[in-house]
DNA sequence: TCCTGTACCTGAAAGC
DNA sequence: TGCTTTCAGGTACAGG
């Protein structure tokens, strides 16, 4: 399931492998994947070039030539991988597009829940899922101050809060958990329940978790592999999420499985305690 | 405006 | 063994 870490190893991958191919042709198999026109989606980026692959939040942006950017989400199991014309086309292919040197950058999603868009190149800031995300959780953009004033405005849990991506852009359901349990904050936290010196760990923490995952290639829990097949490195180092009943790294304490906002939530009860 | 619940999807795992 | 049900989750959207 891509978050930060996985979308950021994405977008690199492509950047080797397929910065500055013409697109030949497009061909989309389920139209639903693409919103709006799907036909002028496929018409439009006939004879463009991918010059370059920008990132925003978990959004991909691919920029084609003539001032046109195609906003990809891969959601839950998309994935991005180049193939020669003529190999076989695997089950849940939902994209390609073929190149002019006989390669193909195929789109695969099992669960079809990605997205594409094709913009005006410039226009993505107007976009209202991309005008909503808050800062990249780097130190030059995301800053503490601001991040405290946010949840100080919030009653509700801090885990859903995490992943609206509104405070703070890039955390999914592996990372909230990862982060809220190095931070010793329980999920089910109000967000103006933290104190300033929570918030300061917390944000801390973001910011050195999200860099070490990029670092290690992102994390592979079910499917996830970047744009060269690879899986990420990052699952040998998660400490809380899918460690039901095994000991916490801290505490010995067995790590504990809820449900806060829908979502499948580890903790350490004895480390993360409600305030 | 904020918050919660649900739909979208399919495959794997669990239950019977 | 084979069928049915449950679960996984990022985002958009509806409704309170």
């Amino acid at each position: 399931m891509p978050e930060l870490p996985e979308v950021e190893t994405v977008r690199r991958g492509l950047r080797k492998l397929v910065q500055g191919s013409r697109i030949t042709e497009v061909e989309i198999m389920y139209p639903k994947m693409i919103e709006g026109d799907s036909r002028e989606f496929a018409t439009t980026l006939r004879g463009k070039v991918l010059e370059d692959v920008d990132r925003r939040g978990k959004f991909l942006l691919l920029r084609f030539s003539d001032g046109w950017t195609v906003v990809s989400h891969l959601r839950m199991e998309g994935k991005y991988f180049v193939e020669k014309k003529g190999a076989p086309i695997r089950k849940h292919t939902h994209v390609i597009f073929n190149l002019d040197d006989g390669r193909q950058l195929r789109y695969n999603d099992v669960r079809k829940f990605g997205r594409m868009r094709l913009i005006k190149t410039g226009s993505e800031t107007q976009l209202p899922s991309l005008k909503k995300l808050g800062p990249e959780p780097v130190a030059a953009d995301f800053k503490v101050a601001a991040f405290y004033q946010g949840l100080q405005k919030k009653k509700k849990a801090i885990k859903p809060a995490l992943l609206d991506q509104n405070l703070v852009t890039g955390l999914g359901n592996i990372y909230v958990d990862e982060v809220l349990w190095m931070s010793k904050i329980h999920p089910q936290t109000p967000c103006n329940h933290l104190t300033q010196a929570d918030v300061q760990i917390l944000h801390d923490n973001i910011i050195q978790e999200l860099a070490r995952a990029v670092e290690a290639g992102g994390t592979t829990i079910r499917s996830y592999t970047d744009a060269f097949q690879n899986e990420g490195g990052f699952q040998f180092e998660l400490q809380a999420y899918q460690k039901t009943g095994q000991p916490c790294p801290r505490c010995q304490t067995p790590i504990e499985r809820i449900v806060v906002g829908q979502r499948g939530t580890h903790f350490c009860p004895n480390c993360q305690q409600v305030k």
